[in-house]
DNA sequence: AGGGTGACCTGTCGGC
DNA sequence: TGCCGACAGGTCACCC
């Protein structure tokens, strides 16, 4: 479910919120990804200051260290005063004195894991190969001189850099897939093949998809929802994703999908060019 | 060092 | 109807 705009979408549904409320209990379920990394008892008392994303990853600042959140593949947080017992597939819950988040991950690629500053090894273990916020701007932004040297440097194809989060953060799966049919790339292209023209197009064309997403709310291409419980629609808009077979919206030309790393792909063999 | 592959886990869907 | 395999939005550890 959660690509960049999934996770800036609840990030925005919760963070002032939550902002300020103390913990009175947390708790935790099944093991996720990896182990909270503190006796969870301690995390009691602690005041939440607000909460911040990097890349696919939710910070929730407290008072003394910070939780960093991870929604895997079908991971979703809930926020709300009142929640109901947790359920088989529910992982966490943070009681506070303002509401109760919870996560809820059916197939538990998601993670909390504690930290106690940002710049500990613990934090940076998961926060330090990342690359550029496709959506910032100015110094630590989405520089495009910076993203044309990374996309330099690899011989893998386009689709697959994207994909991997060093060059820039948060471009899952499906965005993917529209940010290169919006920019006219072929995903199978190799990153270091990109004139620099084609480069600039890639790079305008992540920031509109990825923004466009979040001011619509979100993809839903199954069951996305906000931790207040707003659905998105981005599947409506889909150019490419999920559509092979069907026409092309711009040309109708049908669309293909194949498979790069075990992940699908698709793309229009007509707008698209290698 | 970069690139490729398998692994993690559960739910759902399509085909026989 | 029931069973079984393929597939799903992510990313890491591991090989070469």
């Amino acid at each position: 479910m959660p690509e960049l705009p999934e996770v800036e979408v609840t990030r925005q549904s919760f963070a002032s919120r939550i902002a300020g409320a103390r913990v009175l209990e947390a708790r935790l379920g099944k093991p996720l990804r990896w182990p909270l990394g503190c006796p969870v008892a301690t995390l009691a008392g602690r005041t939440v200051r607000g909460v911040r994303r990097r890349g696919k990853y939710l910070l929730l600042d407290l008072d003394r260290g910070l939780l960093l959140l991870h929604l895997g593949m079908s991971g979703s947080l809930n926020f709300a005063l009142a929640l109901s017992p947790p359920g088989v597939h529910d992982h966490f819950d943070l009681v506070t004195t303002q509401g109760t988040l919870r996560l809820h991950d059916p197939r538990r690629f998601g993670a909390v894991v504690y930290a106690e500053a940002e710049d500990d090894p613990v934090a940076q273990k998961l926060l330090g190969r990342l690359g550029m916020e496709p959506l910032a701007d100015g110094v630590g932004g989405f520089d495009l001189p910076t993203f044309q040297a990374g996309l330099k440097r690899r011989q893998t194809a386009i689709k697959q850099v994207l994909l991997a989060g060093d060059v820039v953060v948060g471009v899952g799966n499906i965005y993917a897939s529209e940010a290169l049919f919006l920019a006219g790339i072929r995903p199978t292209l190799r990153a270091a093949k990109l004139s620099r023209p084609r480069a600039a197009r890639l790079h305008t064309a992540i920031r509109e998809v990825l923004a466009r997403a979040v001011a619509k709310g979100g993809s839903t291409l199954r069951d996305f929802s906000s931790a207040s419980g707003e659905t998105g629609y981005f599947q409506l808009e889909a150019m490419v994703y999920g559509r092979e077979g069907q026409p092309c919206r711009a040309c109708d030309t049908p669309i293909k999908m194949l498979r790069q790393g075990q992940r699908a792909t698709f793309f229009c063999p007509q707008c698209q060019k290698p």
